[in-house]
Order: C-alpha cells, then structure tokens, then sequence
DNA sequence: ATTGGTACTGCAACCGATTGCATTAAATAT
DNA sequence: ATATTTAATGCAATCGGTTGCAGTACCAAT
C-alpha cells in the first residue's frame, strides 16, 4: 500500500559516499572494486532491501534474458514435458520465459510472434499450428539475428534450426508392428496433413504397407483435429467400415485411448479383433485397458535440448546457425493393445 | 544477423521533423495531436518498422505489465487448465505471464518469489508447494502494495485473497456418497496435511463418517505425494489391508485410475468390491474403465477468476484488498466407479 | 627522486520513451 | 485591431543502471 519510493543504486551510493558506478559494479562481482567496498554495499543493498531495476539495465544493455515460447496448445502431456523440459533449462540459465499459444490458429501464431517481437525476446521457440502456411511472421526475427528454432512442428525445407524426431520411421515401425502381429487391414487416424508430423506419419504407414504387400487404401485414413468431439466422432467412423478394419494406427494416445474405450463399447476386442497402436507414450497408455502400445516421444528431453541449443547460441558458446536438424530418438513401445499374436 | 540499428522515435521525429514528444504522442493517439501528424507518424513508424522499446517505456512509466505465476506443479490436467484460464485472461488485458514452478519445495517457491519481485511484476497468483510452512516470502510483495492472490492451495487464515473450492464440503459430499452406496470401510488415499486442500477434504470425510454413524479409524487414511511411484505403493497398501476397505475417497484423479488398475489387476471388482471416488473431473477419470465418480473442480474457470480479479485491481476497477476469499462453486459427478446399487 | 605499475573509484554519456509545462500559431470573440 | 481561446507541438527533465575512459593514491622498483 504505501508507494515508498524505490532505493536505487544512487541512494547506496550517496549514504556509502561512493559514486553509482561503483555500486553497480561492487553489485554485480566486478574485479576492480575492493572487497571491502564491496561487502559495504552489498550489505547495505540488503538492508535497504534494494531490488535492481531491470529496465534500466535491460535498456542499457539492449538485451532482455526473455526467451518466447510459441506453442499451438498445451492440453497434451507431451507439449507439457517440453514445457517442463524447457522451463528447467531457461531458469537454470536465468533466462525468463514467456509463452503464447495459438490455440492451433496461424493468426494467433502470428500475433504472439509480433508480441515477442516488440517485447524484445532474445530467442524464440515455437511448433506450429494447424493451418500455418509459411514463415513470414518469422522473418523480423531473423533479420534482426534473434535466434528461432522449431520443434516437433516445423517446416522441414525452411531454413533454421529444429529439433524432431523422425517421423516416418515412427510411422513405419508402428505400422509394420501392426502387421508382423497379422493386421492385413489396417487403419489410420491422424491429423492435418499440412504439418510434417502427420503427413510423415502418413508416408511411413504407407510404405510400411507396401513394403509388406498391402495395398493403400485412402478410405481407411481418418484425419481429424484430436478434439475429444473429434475423437469420437473418428471411432464411431471406424465401427461403420465394412469390413472393419483389425488394425489402427492413431497418431495421438488420447485418440486412441477414446477409440479403445468406443470399440469395447460396442463389444469388440482389443486386439484380438482390432490391434491398436497410439503415438507419443502419454501417462493414459499406461492406464488404459488393455495398455496401450504406442511411439515413445521424450517431451522432456526435446525440450531440454531445444532449450539448451539456444541458450548455448545466445550465450556465443555454439551457433545453431550452422545446425539444421536434430533428430530425437523415438522408439516404439509394445504393450497389450497391439498384441495379437501370443508370445 | 546483420545487427542493423534499431529504429527509435528520434528516428521518425528527425525525418519528419517533428519533436520526439509528438512522435511518441502520435504513436499513441494522444487528443491534442493532429491527425494529420498522426499519420504521417504512423505511417512512418510501419514503413521503417518501428518497435517500441518496453524498457524505456517501463523504466519511465514505473510498470511493467507483466504478472507472475507461482504453481507447484505443472502435470495435472487441473493445473493446465487453470494456466490456460490465467492466460486466456491476462493476454486478452496485454499483460505478460511469467510461470514459476516450484517443484513443491518451498525452496524454489522463495526463489520465484524473490525473482519476480526483482522483475517487479505488477501482480503475483499464486498456489503453494508441499512444505511451505509460512508467507514470508511474499511480504515484499504486500509492503511494497503489488497485489498477491492465491488459488486451490492457500492460507485460510492469512490475509490477501484466495480463490479457492469448499473442500471441506467436497470431501463430505465424497464420502457420503460412498456410504449411501453402502459402504461402510471407507479409505481414504490424499496428500500433504498442511495444506488446506488435503485437510479440508479430511476433515470432511471424518464428518460424513461421523453423521452418518461410522467410526474414524486413522489406519485407513493414507497420505502420499501422488507421484506415480506413490500411487502404486498406496494403490498395494489397500490392497494389504484386512479386511479390505469397500470403499475409497482418494483426493486425486491420476492416483484414482493407478488403484482402479491395480485393484482389478488383483482381481478386485470395481465398484462391486470396492466403489471409488476421485477428485479433479481430470480427462482420465472419462477414460478410465469403470469410469470415475469424482468431484468437479473447474479449472479454467478458476484461472479466469483469478487473473479477472487481479487485473480489474491493477486497473482500478476493483480493489482485491476488499476481498478475502472467493469460493467457486464444485459437485459432485456420479458415474460407474461408485455405483454399487444399481438405480 | 623518478618512473612504472597496480588497485580502486569517479565522471559523464549513454539507452529510448514519457510527460508537465511552456510556446507558438491560428481561430474566434470583442 | 486587440484580446482571448483553442489546437498543436516542442523543451527538457526524468526513469536507473552500465561502461569506456580518466584520474588518484599508494607501493615497489630503479
């Protein structure tokens, strides 16, 4: 309640006799100031209770230790581990973080792009939304060197840093799993095929098909928005398939275990009449029954070097102007859902 | 990477020969500048790609439009959807959001503290770790007049305002429900006493027990920190108990579905054997197999509550001090995992 | 006594936007 | 024609920390 006035470095400097120079350099561990100084004013500082304004210094300095965090939704588990992958690293490097989602629009993408812009981030990490068509919001970023780098959704011919996995090994593997336990007619739900992530899904199931001699069969694609409606809606598509598919490959865990729960509803067995294989090892594929196989993607990991390669750049330690792509591991996980055939 | 000069309002002045003053008036559609002037100013400042500098702007006007998020823990649906409330709220006022997650310690809850009070944000919300035993580090908040409010985890008895569910009631609500099922050795699986929600909620179960004629026995509460590893080992626990309870209340959704699954693992029939309540209305309790009864606690209402109240306080439309404690409204939402009688 | 060096400390000019007050020019009133 | 408003713009100080360069004091070496 009571506005009183903030200490600065000049009140310290005045009631110590000193010049505001030196209790902004004995602040911060400069080598020229006298350790006795030093301890004069850093013991005052704490008795005044005085706080440094970062205003002044960020001003000054023309540098914020703001990093932004673009991200088109946080509702899965994996986008939370990446957060909390990248939240630990940024605060360990006394980095601020501050994050805008888009809520899977490009327009929101962009305006929160702009707003990091005029905040002045020092670094921007972003994964893309639904309907992103191209990187234009980007570019005052790097023209200006601001660093950018992409994870999981990015653009794959774009200049710039990313870090993924790759998908189409995933895709494939998942889909040849599926086979191998005897699928001959196997489904696939997935989302929109604008972003990498899906349509490599996409291409490793289809030449996982092929190289196994299934035919491709476009009808027993499903794309949708993995809105829990969306959901739903996907798995009463699949009960209609005549004949019903005995196999799915669902590029979300949360999808698939809606499927799960639908497809038990209506009285068939998983997976001995459909075999179902998720994407992304979130908690739920633990839980659901039966437990569900699925692509294990390391959110925290990928966060965490996302994080760190900036972090690293900014601080001049390496140049991810020279890195064009990280490649995660990810590997797939067999659990009850996909296991036909009894070992 | 070309480090070009950044564009200041001296620069649009110059080539328009007009004052800074003025270009800065004009940039914010200051009355008593022409609108002529305005236009050229705006235009101008488009055309050279102007970005104005938030640290002069801050460091002159004494503000920083920026609030920080104190949570414990970033994993729980209830959490996201609280952050996406808080969010919501505070980008569509044009305030930034730094999170600080304390990993419930209240080591690194201080730390934020002391962070955000350095970054001089203009309002805290805030929900506290396992251990924090006191509000000392939010005084330099209160004496400084910068607003703190809490949500779900709080002081009852400390002053500043809280938003917060009747817990009390939830629990009681919880438990009688279980014994109007007929059960009649109810367990009770919940967290951290210090903290209000897990007391309260205790402190209703014992009530329901209580007017219901049931006899409190502390060998059936257990008390964990609802880590997965501590989920299963509370989930084994009841499972050594003789006799076994027929009923749980258990103050946590994820721990909820973790004993559904080793129960029936056990063999043990849900509801029939033993009926189960959780707590939160997370995603999974829809998923998991029966499906969970549970309390609603509404998340993103409570983080559009929260940062609602926090901004009309700094904006002066409201004034938060006036207000002690904001109950939001929870229920009860009965589905199979509690159903013993059928209806 | 002079020189050189080291260890501190201070001066003063930034960084870029904001704003109370003064000023000027043009318009209106007398 | 003169006085009084009104409208539009400028002046200059301010916010608080940072930093290149200069200055001073003191000590050891020559």
């Amino acid at each position: 309640m009571s506005p009183e006035k903030e200490i600065t470095i000049y009140d310290i400097a005045r009631q110590l006799d000193l010049s505001a120079a030196t209790v902004s350099r004995g602040l911060k561990d400069h080598p020229a100031i006298n350790k006795h100084t030093k301890k004069k004013i850093t013991d005052l500082a704490a008795k005044l209770e005085y706080r440094s304004n970062n205003f002044a210094s960020n001003l000054r300095r023309q540098r914020t230790n703001t990093i932004g965090l673009i991200i088109h939704e946080l509702t899965s588990q994996f986008m939370i581990s990446v957060l909390a992958g990248i939240e630990k690293v940024t605060t360990e490097a006394n980095y601020d973080l501050i994050i805008g989602h888009s809520s899977e629009t490009f327009k929101k993408e962009a305006a929160n792009a702009l707003n990091f812009f005029h905040k002045r981030v020092d670094g921007v990490i972003a994964s893309l939304a639904f309907d992103t068509e191209n990187l234009s919001h980007f570019e005052p970023f790097t023209k200006k060197g601001i660093p950018v780098i992409f994870f999981d959704r990015v653009f794959e011919d774009a200049e710039g840093t990313k870090v993924v996995i790759n998908n189409r090994k995933a895709g494939y593997q998942a889909t040849a799993h599926l086979i191998e336990q005897g699928c001959k007619r196997i489904a696939h739900i997935t989302s929109n095929l604008k972003r990498n992530v899906y349509a490599d899904r996409l291409t490793g199931y289809r030449q996982a098909l092929e190289a196994h001699g299934l035919k491709y069969n476009n009808k027993l694609v499903l794309i949708n928005d993995h809105s829990e409606e969306a959901n739903i809606e996907a798995a009463g598509k699949i009960l209609a398939m005549r004949p019903l598919p005995d196999g799915i490959f669902i590029t979300n865990d949360f999808c698939a275990s809606i499927c799960i729960q639908t497809l038990k509803e209506a009285g068939i067995r998983i997976p001995e009449d459909i075999a179902i294989v998720g994407f992304n090892n979130d908690v739920i594929s633990k839980i659901i029954e039966p437990k569900l196989t699925t692509i294990n993607y390391p959110g925290t990991e990928i966060g965490e070097i996302v994080a760190r390669n900036l972090i690293n750049h900014l601080q001049g330690i390496s140049n991810i102007n020279l890195t064009n792509t990280i490649i995660i591991k990810s590997e797939l996980i067999v659990r009850a859902s996909s296991m036909k055939r009894k070992t």
